[in-house]
Parts: structure tokens; C-alpha cells; sequence
DNA sequence: CGTCGTGTTGAGCCGTATCAAATTCCGTGG
DNA sequence: CCACGGAATTTGATACGGCTCAACACGACG
């Protein structure tokens, strides 16, 4: 039932660092399941302690914090690929929570074993660090634009972003891409209010930059939506994988 | 001239992990250089390439992010025993700027010699993955701040969080604590204006929740502070340093 | 064929931005 | 010691982007 990871056909996709044989082994050694979430189900909860740690094989959830009264921030998409809870696995407690918004599978990972994973595979933990770097850098581009973009460059943002790494994952088809979230998630993300997040999306339709319709965006000119978006174009997005 | 990490005051505060003699050692010796910036130097410039790793060893400093048309988003406070440039060790090139407040000391290592530090000393690289997760954390409370909050409870929050690591690292004296920046520096970490921020802070003060004048904070009450800012307690804040 | 979740649209208002002008603070030079 | 200049802070007046409230539309599902 579990994926192989000697087989896994995420790992080989471009965007991802390319991986020797003997760290493909210890990686299959060192997951210890793959689990199944369905759609709305918990990953992890964000105060409760864990002892896991996840990646992304397939579908898609996202990532979140909620205050004491209740409002939300999704702090991340997550696509498959992705890193959940690796600082639940540090600490021993979620510090956000995580929920599957398509049905998902992920690799689960034995927190008490990374240790091993630190003395036995260096290059393993050095992968584990860049992963960690390029997410505490997405985060400080997701600041930028909560506290400086206009509502309209951070959807543009959003979307750009969205569809760049969607592509790069390949799942792009018809000219379109998978987006299969609420605009409340959008919202969320980007602290806009539903009505106007909506309004938003409408503009950027009209002005034909992007069109999110039926849980699949289409970007017909992903530099132009870049450019209202005011992002400055990115280099490499090659990354490693766990 | 450089100080000894043997002998380094810094690292033996009790808000950071215990290292071992063999750490401490290696440390030292992973250590190229020490220098000094004066307030408003450059430490890195978002961008540029770099090929260096800096802690903070005395002053205080921020990273921030500019956009293309100026707007400047400040992502983070340097404090001292902060890691800087983590993200341009590992890649090269520094996806954001660095610049010290007030004079600062910095602790210098070279990315060329991170491989080593992973291959050979394990227990270093794992503190470095926790520093780079733990940065990643604070960047989604930062999110949901900037997301979620209004402005008071946006001050709020800022000025607890610094209240409280600045205690951490014994900095406070007569009740109040150092705080050397401009309130245009919190208003572009939380994205408002200079002049809300200013109101804001003026409500606070006169509310007694917190008062920050002539480059030093007093909070009276640190509960009562982060009862605005809804701020759910944090747990343990023990973490490692570099 | 009602109900529920999600998306869409309009009207009005509020929190925060912007603009403008003091005022205080501080370093520098006379 | 005082005069000056520039930066930072403070305050007031006004404008607007995005929020809230309120309907309504649509499709999925029982």
C-alpha cells in the first residue's frame, strides 16, 4: 500500500533537488507510514502535541493559525511536496494546525528518529534545512504583501504564486491549473474580507489576468499578473524534497 | 579582539539550549570573523549576493523586505543571538536586507564551510534546523498578526513579544527595557502607518499598557498587554544558538 | 424540492491612510 | 552656552479602501 520512494514519481519532477540512490533508501527506511486524509479532515491541531512529521504525496490542504477568538490566518497552501509539522516534530506540539482540503496522502515521519536522521544523513538534514529556509522566506514574502500590498496586487500575488508552483509541479492541463479552495481560504490567507476577496477576483477576471472558477485557475499571461501583483520576479524554486 | 565563544556571556543566558565543551569548541573554530556595523550600516542587502551567515552577538538590527516600488515590509527585529542570512548561506544570494539600528556586533561564518558543519557535528545542524524553524513560527504569528488583528492589538502584540524576549536576554534594567528603534521601523513590521502607529502607541500609553519613549519600553503588566493583543501564551521559549 | 455550502452583488460605514503642520529632540558649529 | 538644522514624534483634518450587513443565485445532495 505505501508508496515506494525509489518509485515515487514526485520526487523526479524538476523542481525538485535530484537525490542519490543510497538517500532515496534511508528515506524509504525512514518513513514510518503514508496515511490518507480526506477532505476537511485534521492533520494536526494546532496547541496538541505530535509527534509527527509529514510531506505531501498527493492532494492538496492548507495550513493554519486561529487566534483565541476564533479568526483565522492561513499561513500556507500546501501542495504535495510539502513539509507539515516539522516544527511540531521539534517541539513535540502542533503550533498550527493543518487540514486536508482535497482527500490527501501523506509520508509520516518518526520524530524521535530524526535525531538519527541529523547523525547518519547530514545530507538528509542539510535538505531538511534549506526546506525549512525557503518556507521561512515564502512567510516573509507573504508578510510583504499582507502589510504592504493593495488588496488587488496581494491576490494578484496569491494567484501568481499559486499557479507558478502548481506549474512546477506539473499539474497544469488545458491551459489551467488545479486550485481547489474556497475564497474563504483566499481571504484567509491574505486578511481581505470574503466579500471584497471575491470583488477582487472579479476585477482581475474582467481584466482577463485570472480567472478562478470551479476549482481551476487559469493565468493566461503569468507576467502580467506578476506585474500587477508588483512581485519581483523569482530565481531558482529548485528545492529539495524530503 | 573577536570574543571567544568559550567565554561568551551571550550563549550561557538561560533562554538558550546548554551546548557541550566539544560544541563550544567547534564553534569557535567555525567561527571566520567578528565585525562591527555601525548604526545604519548595511549587513546585507537584499538581492546581492553574499556568502555569509552572521549571529548577533551585541546590538540590535532588522531584516526587511523592499518591494520593486519602494514600499519597505521589516520582517523581523535582530536581537542578539539572532541568525541572519540563513537563507543566503544556503543559496547564495540574500533574499532580504539586513541593517543594524544601533552599533552592532556580528558573529561571521562562511556557507562554504556549512556542509561541514552538518557532516561533522550533528548536534550544530540540528540547532540550526530548529533556529530556521522556530524563525518560521514566529513569521505566522507575524502573518496572523498582520492578517487578523487591528491595529491596537497589532501594537500590542509587537510590544509584548519584544517586551518578552528582550527580558529573555536579561536586557531589562529599572523596570523598562531598550528599544532603540523609530516608530516608523514598527509601523512598517506591521504594516500601518507612522502616523496610526503613533496614535496607537499614544492610546496604549495612556491606557498604562505600555509606554515606549526615548528608545525604552515599560510594560507594567506583560498579562494585561497580551490580553489585548489576544495573544495566546507561548510555551517555553528555550531555543538554541548558534 | 427544501436545505446547505459557496459564490455574487449592492449599500453604507468605519478603521486606517493621507495630507499638512506643529513641536520636540538632538547633534553640530559658532 | 546658545543658535541652528534635520530627524523623529505628535496632532488635527479629511479621504478612501476594504469591512459589514443584507440579499440573492446557484449547484450538490438528501
Amino acid at each position: 500500500m505505501p508508496t515506494d520512494c525509489r518509485t515515487c514519481l514526485l520526487r523526479q519532477r524538476p523542481c525538485f533537488h535530484r537525490m542519490s540512490e543510497s538517500e532515496v533508501a534511508f528515506m524509504d527506511r525512514f518513513k514510518i507510514d503514508e496515511i490518507a486524509v480526506p477532505p476537511g479532515g485534521a492533520i494536526q491541531l494546532q496547541g496538541h502535541p505530535t509527534g509527527r512529521l509529514y510531506t505531501v504525496l498527493s492532494g492538496m490542504g492548507l495550513r493554519s493559525l486561529t487566534l483565541e477568538d476564533g479568526r483565522r490566518q492561513v499561513v500556507n497552501f500546501a501542495l504535495p511536496g510539502d513539509l507539515i509539522g516539522l516544527n511540531s516534530a521539534l517541539t513535540g506540539e502542533a503550533r498550527a494546525s493543518a487540514e486536508a482540503t482535497t482527500p490527501m496522502r501523506l509520508c509520516v515521519f518518526d520524530r524521535h528518529r530524526l535525531w538519527g536522521l541529523f547523525r547518519d544523513h547530514p545530507e538528509r538534514a542539510f535538505a531538511l534545512t534549506w526546506a525549512a529556509a525557503q518556507e521561512e522566506h515564502f512567510l516573509g514574502e507573504a508578510l510583504a504583501t499582507l502589510g504592504q500590498r493593495t488588496a488587488t496586487e496581494a491576490v494578484a500575488w496569491a494567484l501568481a504564486v499559486l499557479d507558478r508552483r502548481l506549474h512546477d509541479l506539473g499539474m497544469d492541463s488545458g491551459g489551467s491549473v488545479p486550485l481547489p479552495y474556497r475564497q474563504q481560504d483566499l481571504a484567509d490567507a491574505l486578511g481581505l474580507s470574503l466579500v471584497h476577496t471575491n470583488k477582487t477576483l472579479a476585477a482581475l477576471r474582467a481584466r482577463g489576468l485570472a480567472d478562478w472558477r470551479g476549482g481551476r485557475l487559469t493565468v493566461p499571461d503569468r507576467e502580467a499578473l506578476e506585474t500587477v501583483a508588483k512581485a519581483p520576479e523569482a530565481g531558482s524554486r529548485v528545492r529539495p524534497i524530503l
